[in-house]
DNA sequence: TGGGAACTAGAG
DNA sequence: CGCGCTCTAGTTCCCA
């Protein structure tokens, strides 16, 4: 059975949880799969986050199925004959679904998708098994920190913003109007926007139209605006990424109920989040519970309580500035293509010519601008974003006239990049979907829905781009599941541009030429006229650069 | 009381 | 005319 089930192809519908539980319970790895949820994804253009059996079996069979006994199965029961006639049809139709969807497939060419959708769904089963190590005495030094932040603000900003202000009664009879008026003391309630604004406004910060860093930003160096940033960062923390590690007090029915941590996993002490592979539009990878994508980088010491278990090592790789390589390769723009074939850095090549300096007097700050400037506009924003992104980012101000002047410089000196952008965004507008270099289909969310022109026109921009990335690092995970899972060694996290992975001491000389290079290959599957580069190191825990 | 919108902030 | 993109998740607030 179990050479059976590792030498063929297995069918399912969302068959990552069929894998993972045959990994657990029986050792059994599925190496070729066929799934009919992700595979509707895929002919759908990512527009439906999670496709139901139900909803298959219906459009390609024309049978409408009774689910009521789904969540009737009890451990350990015997199977009543509903059940079973449940189980059945579970799988009856799941041959000529997949026959119907390869159809529709070769139809509308999208076999390369596919094929890089099921390799991958392996190796994602693997990443969630596999789980991240976390250091719980890090973590409560942080957290002790973090406390000690949030506290200290906190209490600044209540002493600054509590006011006094005269009681409003809405009867004003002439008997009442001769009584003192009485005083109200108001304290904000610091984690509400509504709340905080008014209180703003009332000590004089009028130009706010709303509480956001970018609002704030208009009063960058004033101490209260800087205690309200520090209060937010810590309450963020605590809130988003602590408290899922602590148990938690829940008031019910008047008693005070202690909830478990939410992680780590009680029995092996791991993180192991969810990672949905066709979760967003693009085709990027998203994460939840906990998410492990959007984990504080800028806060730099968060993610050393990510730690290689003992004895191991942590082998993190990231693909490097692949957004603007794939933007070279899209436009074919002499500039990028030359700059990155020289192993040059594009943000200083960038500022060099946008400013007109030669390269060994570009100060850092023009370097930020230009840098801001390549993220920013390569996806449509305007010279209003631009001024406050680079105010935020860069800590740079300059006027709306000067940020229109900076755009037009770098439109001026990419063109081709600019053609290329504007062509993308008027393709996504007239047809309603672009194609990544790999050929996934990318659409809009909502067809129903009416968006903004420039809206669309702006995801026309960034899709293929994000999407390429997707494939990249998809056909790169498949491929180094091959070759890494039967070695004892764990896919701990992948980010977008990044993948991590623990493995033992004595590995950590042979991993991360294998996976650098497996990266750099799949890359330059697409980029075929400047190089894909992977930067790889090893730690001791999770750490960025 | 519960669902959902709005706002905010974390990541690439 | 000009409007950065893709996500998850926490809190607050409003409405049925």
């Amino acid at each position: 059975m179990k050479a059976k089930l590792e030498n063929n192809t297995v069918v399912g519908h969302n068959i990552k949880f069929e894998a993972k539980f045959l990994k657990h319970h029986f050792g059994i790895t599925l190496r070729n799969v066929y799934d009919t949820m992700i595979t509707e994804q895929i002919i759908q253009g990512g527009t439906q986050p999670y496709v139901g059996l139900k909803e298959l079996v219906f459009k390609y069979c024309g049978i409408m199925l009774d689910k009521s006994e789904q969540r009737s199965f009890k451990m350990g029961a015997q199977l009543t004959e509903s059940q079973q006639k449940y189980a059945i049809q579970d799988i009856l139709y799941l041959p000529e679904i997949m026959r119907k969807q390869k159809a529709k497939i070769k139809l509308i060419d999208l076999q390369n998708t596919v094929d890089i959708e099921m390799k991958v769904i392996p190796a994602v089963a693997w990443l969630e098994l596999s789980g991240i190590n976390v250091d719980l005495k890090k973590l409560d030094e942080i957290k002790i920190k973090v406390l000690e932040q949030k506290n200290k603000a906190g209490k600044f900003l209540i002493q600054e913003l509590t006011r006094e202000q005269i009681e409003i009664t809405p009867d004003t009879t002439q008997e009442k109007a001769s009584e003192k008026p009485k005083t109200l003391t108001i304290i904000p309630n610091l984690n509400s926007p509504k709340s905080l604004l008014e209180t703003l406004k009332a000590k004089g910060y009028d130009k706010l139209e709303g509480t956001g860093k970018q609002e704030l930003g208009k009063y960058k160096g004033d101490e209260l605006i800087t205690n309200l940033i520090l209060y937010r960062q810590a309450e963020k923390l605590l809130s988003g990424f602590i408290a899922g590690f602590y148990e938690t007090q829940v008031k019910k029915d008047g008693k005070i109920e202690i909830k478990s941590p939410k992680y780590p996993h009680p029995i092996t002490k791991r993180v192991h989040g969810e990672f949905n592979q066709y979760g967003a539009l693009s085709g990027i990878f998203t994460s939840s519970k906990p998410n492990l994508q959007q984990q504080p980088s800028r806060y730099r010491e968060w993610r050393q309580i990510y730690t290689a278990a003992p004895g191991n090592k942590i082998v993190a790789c990231d693909l490097s500035q692949i957004e603007l390589r794939i933007i070279g390769q899209h436009a074919k723009e002499p500039k990028y293509i030359q700059a990155y074939k020289a192993n040059l850095d594009l943000h200083k090549e960038t500022a060099t010519q946008m400013f007109n300096v030669p390269l060994e007097s570009v100060t850092k700050q023009q370097r930020e601008i230009a840098k801001t400037i390549n993220f920013g506009l390569n996806y449509g924003m305007g010279a209003q974003a631009l001024k406050e992104s680079l105010k935020i980012n860069a800590d740079i101000e300059v006027t709306l006239e000067e940020a229109q002047k900076l755009k037009q410089t770098f439109q001026r000196l990419y063109p081709h990049v600019t053609k290329y952008l504007n062509k993308a965004g008027e393709e996504e507008f007239q047809k309603g979907e672009i194609r990544t270099l790999a050929g996934r289909i990318c659409k809009t969310r909502n067809p129903n829905k009416k968006e903004e022109d420039y809206k669309i026109k702006n995801k026309g921009k960034n899709l293929p781009v994000q999407g390429l990335c997707a494939d990249i690092l998809k056909i790169a995970m498949g491929n180094l599941f091959l070759i890494l899972e039967s070695r004892e060694i764990k896919l701990i996290n992948s980010v977008h541009d990044e993948l991590v992975f623990e493995c033992k001491v004595e590995k950590a000389d042979e991993v991360p030429a294998i996976v650098k290079t497996e990266m750099e290959k799949a890359g330059n599957l697409f980029l075929k006229d400047l190089p894909c580069i992977a930067e790889v190191t090893i730690a001791d825990y999770w750490n960025k650069e």
